[in-house]
DNA sequence: CTGAAAGCGCTTACAG
DNA sequence: CTGAAAGCGCTTACAG
C-alpha cells in the first residue's frame, strides 16, 4: 500500500513535479487548464503532501503546541481545558494546523519540552497555559525566538504576545451584585494562589469590598479540587462570622462547597449565597444551579489560536483582550435571610 | 537564533554527519570515547534532531493521532475524554512519541482526517474512540494500512487491534446489587443508542433483569447530557410504575438525574437509588455521593496508546482485555422506602 | 571504527 | 508558462 507522492502526480500528468507543487499551493507558474488537472488527478490517486517533506524543505511544521502542566486526574474534571482545547483545535482544522498536546508534570519539564519541540521543529508556535507570577517560561520562550500566546494576564508576559479577560472586572460585579441583595460578609475561594489570574482576582476582590466598606473579605486558597474547595467551605461556614454569600474561584469547587452547605444543613441560597466561576454545564446541573461568571471558552480558545497563527505570520506581539466574564445569575443567590 | 543542526554538532566534533547521527541513536558504528564526545557537544549547543527531517529519511512521524468526534461544548463537562487523554499522553511522552488531536463533526470528517494524515505521513498510528455498530471507520483504516487500536469492543473492530473492558459483567453487578438491597424495578439512562458499548450495555441490562425476574426493566436512550439526562428522569419518575432505582450510562446524566430528583422532591435514596458508570470526582462531589461504576482510565488510556505503540511496532493486532468497571457503593444507594 | 554519498519528498529560485 | 536542479536535515547502506 504505498502512499503516492508529488512524482506519482507529476508522472500521470505529464508535467514536473515542480509544476505539481506550484498547482496544489495555489502559486502563479502552471496555466488554469493545466492546475485543473493536475489537481483532478491529485483527488483522484488520493495524493496528501507529505508535512514532513514540507516541513524540511523550509514550509513551516503545520503544526501548534500546547503543554498542560496539570496532574492527570484534576486535568479531567474541569471543563475549562477542554473546552479551550476544542476552541483552539477548531480555528487550528480549519486552516490545516494541527495540534500537539503534551502533558507535563512541571514548569521546568514544560521548558524543556519547548526547547524540544522547537529545536525539532515540531511545532511553528505555542500557547501558553496557567500564567504565573514570575514565570520561568516567559524568558526562555523569549530567548528561543520560538512563537508563543499567552492565555492569561494582563502583566507578566515579557514580550510575548497574549489574550486576556478582565478578571478584576468580572469579580467586581459578582462582588456589586451580592451587595446590591444585602450581603455584608462575603468571602472567596481562589485558585492556587501562584497563578497570576488568582492574584489579579485577589488583589480585586480586595480592593472592591474596601470601596464597599466590607469587613471580613478574606480569601482562603485553594487549589482548584472539589476537596480543597469542600474544605475551605467548611472551614469558613464553621467560623464565627460566618459569611452570608462565597464566590469559588471555579466551578468544581463551588459544587463541592454546595453539598459541604447542604452538608451543613444550610439552605442555599436562603443561608448562602453562592457564585462559581467558569460557568459550565455542571453549574446548570445541581440543585439549586449556580450563579456563575462565565464566558465563551471555546472562542477564547480561538482567538488565542489565531493570535498564535497571525504571531507566526509575522504579526507583532502585542496583549489583547478578549470579552470579560459575565454573570447569569441563577438559584444559588438570594438576598441574605432576615434582611 | 539559527536552531544548530547535526552538521553543526559534526563540524564541532570533527566528526562527519554520520558519526553524529550513530552516536544519537545510540547505533555501532563510533566508538564509546566518540559517542560521548559527541553527546556532550549536542547537549551543549542545545541541539535535537529535526523530527521533519527524521520522518523524511524513513523513520516514523513519531507521532500518534487522536481525532475526537463530539460537539466543543459536550466534550468538557464529561471527564471520561480528558483522563483518557492524559493516561495516552504519559504512555506517548515517556517514548517521546507526540499526540496529535483534531476535533471532527462527524464520521465523514474523522474518515477525511486519517487519509490525510497517513497521506501527509503526519502520524504513524491512530487511536479510535466511540466504536458504532457497523463503524464505517474500520474498514477505511484496514483499507489504508494505518495502524490502529480501538478503544472499545468487543466485536465490530474487525482486523484491528482493540482494547475493550467488559461492560456487560460492570452492568450485571450494578443490578445484582440493587436487586441485593431490594429492588425491584430497575431503569436506565442510556447513552448514544448507536455506540457499540451502549448497545452491548442494553443488551447485558435486559438480559440480566430478564434473568433475575425484573419487570419494566426499562432502557430510556439519551445522549449523554445533563439536559436529556434530566428529562429522561423526569419521564421516568413521573410514571405510574416509578422505578426505585435508575442506572445512568455517565456521571453528568446521573448528576442531572439526582436534581431532578430533588426537584421533585424525593429524597435520595431512600426515595431513590442512582448508580452513575464513569466514576469522577464529579460523583464525590454532590450530595448525596453517587454509588457508581468506575475504573481507571488514565490507565485504560495508557494500555491503549502502549497497545498502539506494538501494533506500530509490528506486533499482531487482536482484543486485549482491560480490566472492568467496579462498583463503589455511596451515598446514593439503599433499600428502597417501605421495605 | 569512520567517512562520503545517496536518498527521503517536497519547495523554490533559476533558466529557458 | 514550464522544466531541471539544488537544497532542507536527517538516516543508512556502502566503501575504506
Amino acid at each position: 500500500m504505498k502512499r503516492p507522492t508529488i512524482a506519482d502526480v507529476a508522472r500521470r500528468a505529464g508535467v514536473s513535479k515542480g509544476a505539481v507543487s506550484y498547482a496544489l499551493n495555489g502559486l502563479p507558474g502552471v496555466s488554469e487548464a493545466t492546475r485543473q488537472r493536475i489537481l483532478a488527478i491529485a483527488a483522484e490517486i488520493g495524493f496528501n503532501p507529505s508535512s514532513a517533506a514540507r516541513a524540511l524543505s523550509g514550509a513551516s511544521a503545520e503544526a501548534v503546541g500546547l503543554a498542560l502542566c496539570r496532574p492527570a486526574r484534576t486535568l479531567g474534571i474541569e471543563p475549562f481545558f477542554m473546552e479551550l482545547i476544542s476552541g483552539v483545535e477548531a480555528e487550528l482544522a480549519a486552516r490545516s494546523y494541527a495540534l500537539t498536546l503534551q502533558m507535563v508534570a512541571d514548569q521546568e519539564a514544560e521548558i524543556a519540552v519547548y526547547r524540544r519541540w522547537w529545536g525539532e521543529r515540531r511545532v511553528d508556535g505555542v500557547l501558553v497555559c496557567d500564567l504565573r507570577t514570575g514565570d520561568r517560561r516567559v524568558p526562555v520562550l523569549e530567548e528561543l525566538g520560538l512563537p508563543a500566546v499567552v492565555i492569561g494576564g494582563p502583566g507578566g508576559t515579557g514580550r510575548l504576545a497574549s489574550v486576556w479577560s478582565d478578571d478584576a472586572a468580572a469579580l467586581m460585579e459578582a462582588v456589586e451584585y451580592l451587595v446590591a441583595l444585602g450581603h455584608q460578609r462575603i468571602a472567596r475561594v481562589g485558585g492556587l494562589p501562584d497563578l497570576r489570574h488568582t492574584e489579579i482576582r485577589t488583589e480585586a476582590f480586595t480592593r472592591v469590598c474596601r470601596r464597599l466598606g466590607l469587613a471580613d473579605a478574606v480569601t482562603v486558597p485553594s487549589d482548584y479540587t472539589g476537596e480543597e474547595g469542600a474544605r475551605a467551605t467548611r472551614r469558613l461556614l464553621s467560623s464565627p462570622a460566618r459569611p452570608s454569600a462565597v464566590i469559588y474561584d471555579n466551578d468544581v469547587m463551588a459544587i463541592a462547597g454546595l453539598s459541604v452547605a447542604q452538608e451543613m444543613g444550610l439552605i442555599v441560597p436562603a443561608d448562602l449565597s453562592i457564585v462559581a466561576w467558569d460557568d459550565s454545564p455542571l453549574c446548570r446541573l445541581v440543585h439549586p444551579p449556580l450563579t456563575a461568571l462565565g464566558r465563551d471558552i471555546p472562542a477564547y480558545g480561538a482567538h488565542a489560536a489565531r493570535r498564535l497563527l497571525a504571531v507566526i505570520g509575522g504579526a507583532a506581539a502585542g496583549a489583547v483582550q478578549d470579552e470579560p466574564a459575565h454573570l447569569t445569575p441563577r438559584g444559588s443567590t438570594a438576598p441574605p435571610r432576615g434582611r
